[in-house]
Formats: structure tokens, C-alpha cells, sequence
DNA sequence: GCAAACTTAATAGTATTACTATCAATTTTG
DNA sequence: CAAAATTGATAGTAATACTATTAAGTTTGC
């Protein structure tokens, strides 16, 4: 994976930001530190006083990139969708037996991610732990429809639209394509944080693994 | 309903209040125009100072009941899921079918709420909507190993259990009967936030429902 | 019936947040 | 090399999320 994705660069909506932070040695600092720092004190304590600090810039220079930490959110996140969608489609591209495509799929989708490896100033196993406690909060706002429909949920919605795909190809007569592909990248999400803080209501731990538990739910929910 | 809920009193973990809002008619007003509020503006934009122009009453008179306004979000959800375990254990304790018995219960913690009139000062149809809008911000904090060892989400946790216990009920061997609980009852939340505002990924409408989703799904993952 | 206890209201104050505006210094580029 | 763009520094604002104090009103217990 190293090799070939470090030469493509992940695509963001436009609109997101202000000014493209690829497009500049601050902005990738900003990118960058910006995961540590949600990571290490959450994103409700994160401000861009306390990340101009931490990058020896100032607040003034990071508000040039994104109008609000609320923006600089829905970069990291559509960063990261896109990032997934990218292994999704790369990973399953060659694969001929469409069950098999599919338990690939959801694999790529509900796995943890172990190492950081493929962007120099992004670490993605942090994004990733940033995506299970905060995603939520990038969507669950009172101006979720205008920001709709502004696309800044695009690259999401692409994501469980090519899921959905996937088990239509299997079975098109199954009902609930669509809410079963956004149950399994939702789901997924919360068995992780089920698993590091409600261990009493999950089955899933350092052995069993969300992604087992959803291949195991959407193939007997559409061969039946 | 109506009767028989309205003489009983729905029990909150006492450490998330100051002083009980049940106990006067202050705290009344307060649960109750919190609620709509919230519902209106968005637990964002809610602040104790609002909540006090609401009811005409003073920011400080508020914060002798919650020390914060998240302590107030604990508190309804609390109260909101006590309010559904309330539903589940009654409205299914008399079905000696267990397959009977689990299809009620995924009834109970999925369907949509649609009326209003349990409780006086409680609109549970727009409690419902902070539920669906809001409750992931209750846990997805910095805090929440420390909040649930206060007990927090007890009531939450307990709900799963009951409903996983029905799923055991049905076959001891399932492996997932945890994981499936949760996925049901978050699952559900989202589905419907998703049938408001990005509707090209679920299959749920005015017609078909994430109750009759999650019943298949769940019948189909625990029989096999 | 009245004092003590409690509850509520009103006011003021604090540190922090989430920005905006301005201007100067530095770097890039055409 | 001059113009344009970028960054840094400083200052300022309205709002937030509280805490503290005091006074007025209400409830209660003997």
C-alpha cells in the first residue's frame, strides 16, 4: 500500500477549506498536528490558539486555511472517508466472486488501523482514533442540511453508496442495502468505542473484532 | 400507558443532579423547557442563560440543579432510556414466545415516538428528537471512563443487557448477542437521524421503518 | 406565630473561546 | 527587482460557562 498511495493525493471538497493546506508547509503542519493534538485533548478542549502554539505559528495564520475548527473537522474526516474509499475500491478492484468483493469491503471498512505509514505528515492511526470518538459531532449540528448541501458529506455518502453496491450486486432484491452499508461504517465505528470504554455491552475485544461480527450479520441478512 | 406511567417516577442515578428536579416545581419548568430549547436552538447553542429567559428565572437558580449543561444532557438521556427500559420490560413481560418477546423489545428501543402524554412536563416526542440529534455527545467526551464509573450511563448499559438477555433467550450460542444489542439501539438513533437529512443512504422512510430492519436483521443474524 | 432554614433572584465578576481586523515583516513569483 | 502573497503579532469583541455574594421571599418546625 506504502508506495502507490503516497504518490496519489486524497481528494477534499473544496469548499471545505479556505485555503488548500497540501499546498503549503503550514498548512501540512497544521494537517498534522492538528491530529495529535484532537487525539491527545479531544476535540471539544481543541482550539487553534492552543495548535498555533503547539506548531510555533499563530491563531491568525491557521484561520487563513479553515473559518473554524468545525471546518478543519470536516477536512480531517473527509480526508480520512476518502482515504478508506481508496482501499476500498484498490482492495477489491481484482477480486471476481462478489461475496468475496463484499467480506473485502467490510473488512476495509470496520478494520483498525495498526500503522502509520502511508503520508508523511498525517498519522493515520490517530486520525483513525479521532474518527471513533468526534466523528459523530461533524454531522450532528443544526446546519447539517446546508452543509449537505454544500457537499461537505460527499465523500461519506460515496463510501456507503459503493458498500451498498456491493451487496446488490449479491442479491438485489435485499431491502435494506443502503441502511445496512450505513449500519455497518456507523457500527463499526461504535463497536471500537464500545470496546475501549463500554466493554459490558459489546462481544468485541483484542480477539474479536468488529469486522467479523458485520461480515458474519450482512451475509446472513442478504442470503436469506 | 398513560395511567399506569404517569403514577410511577422515572429513576435518574442521583449524581447527576444538585438537587432533584422532580422535587419542586422549578426543576419542572426546567426539564421541561430544556427540552424544547434544546429540541429548538440545538444542544450547542444551549446555554443555562437562555434556558433562564425561558422560564423566567435566573442563569444562577439553574446551575443549584446541574452543574453544567452537560450534567442537564445526562439527565435526559437518563431519563429517556429508564422511560424506554420502562416500555420494554412491561410491554413484553407477558409474551411467553421468546422470538414474540425479542421482536416487541427491538419494537420498543426502534420505533419513532409520535405521541406525548406520560408526563406533564415532559415532551417525549421532542426528547426523542435531543435523543436522536444529541446523545452521542453525552459519551463521546474526554471523561467518559470517569463518568461511567460515577454510573452515568447505567440505565443505558442496563437497557442493552435486558435486550441481549431476550437474544440469549432465543439461542445461547450467538456470539454476538452484546455487539447486535448495541448496534440495534445506536443503530436506530442513526437510521432515523439519517431518514431526516441524508436520506440516500438508508433505506428508511415514512413507509418503511427501522424497526422492520433491525427485526430482520436481528432474526436472521441469531438463527443461523 | 415566629425564627431559622432553605430557595430563588439579581448582580457582578472571571477566564476562556471563537473569532475579526489591522499592520508590519518576510517570502515568493512573474 | 518590484509586486503580490503569506505569515506573524497585537489588539479587540461578543459570547460562553461558569463562581461568588447578597438580598428577598417562602417554607418549616417547635
Amino acid at each position: 500500500m506504502k508506495n502507490l498511495l503516497s504518490t496519489i493525493k486524497i481528494s477534499v471538497p473544496e469548499k471545505i477549506f479556505l485555503k488548500d493546506p497540501e499546498s503549503s508547509d503550514l498548512g501540512k503542519r497544521i494537517i498534522g498536528n492538528s491530529i495529535l493534538l484532537i487525539d491527545e485533548i479531544g476535540f471539544d478542549n481543541f482550539t487553534f490558539k492552543k495548535l498555533g502554539a503547539k506548531i510555533g505559528s499563530n491563531e491568525s495564520s491557521i484561520y487563513r486555511y479553515f473559518e473554524s475548527k468545525h471546518k478543519l473537522l470536516l477536512y480531517l474526516t473527509s480526508w480520512y472517508w476518502a482515504w478508506i474509499e481508496y482501499q476500498l475500491v484498490f482492495s477489491t478492484s481484482n477480486l471476481p466472486n462478489p461475496t468475496e468483493k463484499l467480506l473485502k469491503a467490510i473488512e476495509v471498512v470496520t478494520r483498525t488501523i495498526k500503522e502509520d505509514n502511508d503520508f508523511l505528515h498525517i498519522n493515520e492511526v490517530k486520525l483513525n482514533q479521532i474518527i471513533i470518538n468526534e466523528y459523530s459531532k461533524s454531522y450532528l449540528t443544526k446546519e447539517v442540511d446546508s452543509e449537505n448541501k454544500e457537499g461537505y458529506f460527499v465523500v461519506y455518502k460515496r463510501l456507503i453508496t459503493r458498500l451498498r453496491d456491493m451487496i446488490l450486486a449479491i442479491n438485489v432484491d435485499y431491502k435494506y442495502a443502503s441502511s445496512i452499508s450505513s449500519t455497518i461504517v456507523e457500527g463499526a465505528l461504535h463497536q471500537h468505542f464500545l470496546k475501549e470504554h463500554f466493554t459490558s455491552i459489546t462481544d468485541c475485544n483484542e480477539t474479536v473484532t468488529p469486522t467479523k461480527f458485520f461480515q458474519e450479520l450482512t451475509i446472513n441478512a442478504i442470503k436469506s
